[in-house]
DNA sequence: GGTTTTCCCGCAAACGATCGTGGGGCTGCG
DNA sequence: CGCAGCCCCACGATCGTTTGCGGGAAAACC
């Protein structure tokens, strides 16, 4: 009843005797194995240091015992959780629905898996889920972040990077394609590890195809303006069209949101506008697909009438009718990139990003 | 240069100066803001045992250090994470692709929300993963866990238990269906909890519906039968057969693994086996669909030549040609289901366990 | 056989939080 | 003016590991 034998009783427990209660700790395994807590960390971690029969003392007791080390009071003296996160900024049906997201991780699981590293997953479109989402990685809860699909100019990779977390950006931050005005800020962003695809010049390359095959009314559906992948495929199609010395009409234009929905309505809303386009370019496959159900809902062949190249190189892309012209990015090696150098940076390496290329698929549709 | 100047200067950091190296802890807070660390603990965790000015003053030091408490160290004293995962046993490839997982997680997260608990998502489906997700799961990384397609006598879930860790599981494990023989193992498994749909009875009342619409010849694809929810489903069937007073023909039951490419093979191979065939049950609605191109490719008239009913009520169920008539289970209810359960024992509540409904959607395709 | 080297292994100090206990200062009442 | 009561807050023990240091025993060398 006393604070003495309240005391007594739990705060101190009774050296010879090992605490049944709760699961097993160091010590408990050290005492039976007749051996020092060091050298049961020894044998779990794996160092040489320790004598056969130790080792062998202590594995039994371990499993006798049923141990299992505390991640928790390992990593606060280590500094080390052994597992990374990958955060996607979009809704659960987008994450799942587009194939993209598919590759990376299969990209990243693939680098992984000859590390000790867990990959998370969490997704976080919501501002609570982003909060709490944040509120778990500025901590260690992980060692370090990819993060996919940022929108506008997320302050997230920055914060975090001033946490000390080592962040890798799946895209490259839409800002740094803003202009150089804030240069303190983009000064900081050069900072940012990220990978990216040839965006542009995959968007040029898809023009110029169209171009080649003397189309000249050729509309763009753009993704969104908020993301850098929206931002450089619409630069490249300007670009292309300029170097070939045509100009960008601004209502040969119209805006989606990559899903296939949005690809349908823009077709509509160009069309309505200026009936003489025979070419579009889509910047993302699944925008294509619904451009191609508008086409024929207007009654235009494709390719005869209007031809039409998209960009991802999705699965489904090669099973449309006709059969989509589309740019290939190799989605499952960015992921591959991505964690390749998260792991370069957890290591201590400095800061990289690395650029992969993107290609022409030639199908029937352009 | 020396270990001991090395020591020295990193190990002992000298008592009335706060380090500047590394992250701020809670002493510098309490040292900057001129309190104890307690009282810093207090404000951090919103306790209303502090004055006004002290709080104020502990604010202050903390934005201005930027301050962010470790996660390892709290768990380690708190016993809690607040985070919980959710293993899916697949491929990237499936879990991406079938719409199923979105829906669970779409309900996970719906019933997280106004939760301080982060979800993580983890896929492990070889081995290698496996193990090392078991690693990671058996202490303290998360408070519990949600396990997803569970195949065969998977040990994991009752393994997870033993080690304290609270587990729900979707889709009941498939050793509750065996024999009871090994009594010890089954009454170990229904301490699990697990959320379940009516998957028996959903077979009954499909196959019920194409026996009502005259149909005698039902041929039946099942999913793999290493899974609850492969062998629930085909029992379904057998039984509604039998009801009817029909017999079980062993070559109307063509096995796939859930994939349109499996349904495709299956319906080949069963008229392959039986032209007369007049009727089919899939097991899932990517192999129905996978169905209905064999059955265009056969030749076959739907509904009129074969009549045929899916399972699942996906999103592409509503879109085929003609659209598929199937049983329709409430994703996203389960996933909420599950997420609820788990939140409960957590808080310590005896594991329970959720059925729910399934239900006939009549479409034009039976 | 003595001395040096080599191994092992126990000891104890962190790691950075939480939380119970007790003390000090202020208020209020007699 | 004195004492009881009540807030606040400082103190320190504790969670379960890792890891450097040093000691003691065995082995190796001359």
């Amino acid at each position: 009843m006393t604070e003495c034998a309240h005391n007594g009783a739990v705060n101190i427990p009774s050296p010879g005797r090992p605490r049944s209660a709760g699961r097993p700790t160091l010590d408990e395994v050290a005492l039976r194995a007749g051996v020092g807590r060091g050298t049961v960390s020894r044998v779990v971690n794996g160092s040489p240091q320790v004598s056969p029969e130790a080792r062998a003392a202590v594995r039994k007791a371990i499993d006798e015992l049923g141990y299992v080390p505390n991640r928790a009071a390992r990593a606060l003296v280590t500094q080390r959780t052994d597992s990374v996160a990958l955060v996607v900024s979009e809704s659960e049906d987008r994450v799942f629905g587009e194939p993209f997201f598919a590759g990376i991780v299969r990209g990243i699981s693939s680098a992984l898996a000859d590390t000790q590293l867990q990959l998370w997953l969490a997704m976080a479109q919501s501002p609570a889920e982003r909060e709490r989402v944040e509120h778990h990685l500025t901590n260690q809860h992980v060692d370090g972040v990819m993060l996919l699909s940022l929108h506008d100019a997320d302050p997230l990779p920055q914060l975090l990077e001033r946490r000390g977390l080592p962040v890798v950006l799946g895209g490259r931050p839409a800002q740094m394609l803003a202009d150089d005005e804030r240069l303190n800020f983009t000064a900081q962003l050069s900072q940012l590890s990220y990978v990216d695809a040839d965006n542009e010049g995959g968007a040029r390359i898809a023009v110029g195809h169209l171009l080649d095959r003397r189309r000249r009314r050729i509309a763009a559906i753009a993704g969104p303006q908020d993301m850098a992948v929206g931002v450089s495929r619409l630069t490249g199609y300007r670009e292309a069209l300029e170097r070939a010395g045509l100009g960008v009409e601004e209502r040969l234009i119209a805006y989606g949101d990559f899903s296939e929905a949005s690809g349908e309505r823009a077709v509509h809303d160009l069309f309505a506008a200026d009936p003489s386009i025979d070419a579009v370019f889509a910047a993302s496959d699944l925008m294509a697909v619904g451009a191609l159900r508008a086409l024929r809902t207007l009654g235009k062949r494709v390719p005869d009438d209007v031809a039409l190249v998209g960009f991802d190189d999705v699965a489904i892309a090669r099973q449309t009718d006709p059969p989509l012209t589309t740019v290939h990015q190799p989605v499952e090696a960015m992921g591959r990139e991505m964690a390749r150098l998260l792991v370069a940076r957890i290591g201590g390496a400095a800061s990289s990003s690395v650029m992969v290329e993107t290609h022409l698929v030639r199908r029937a549709s352009a």
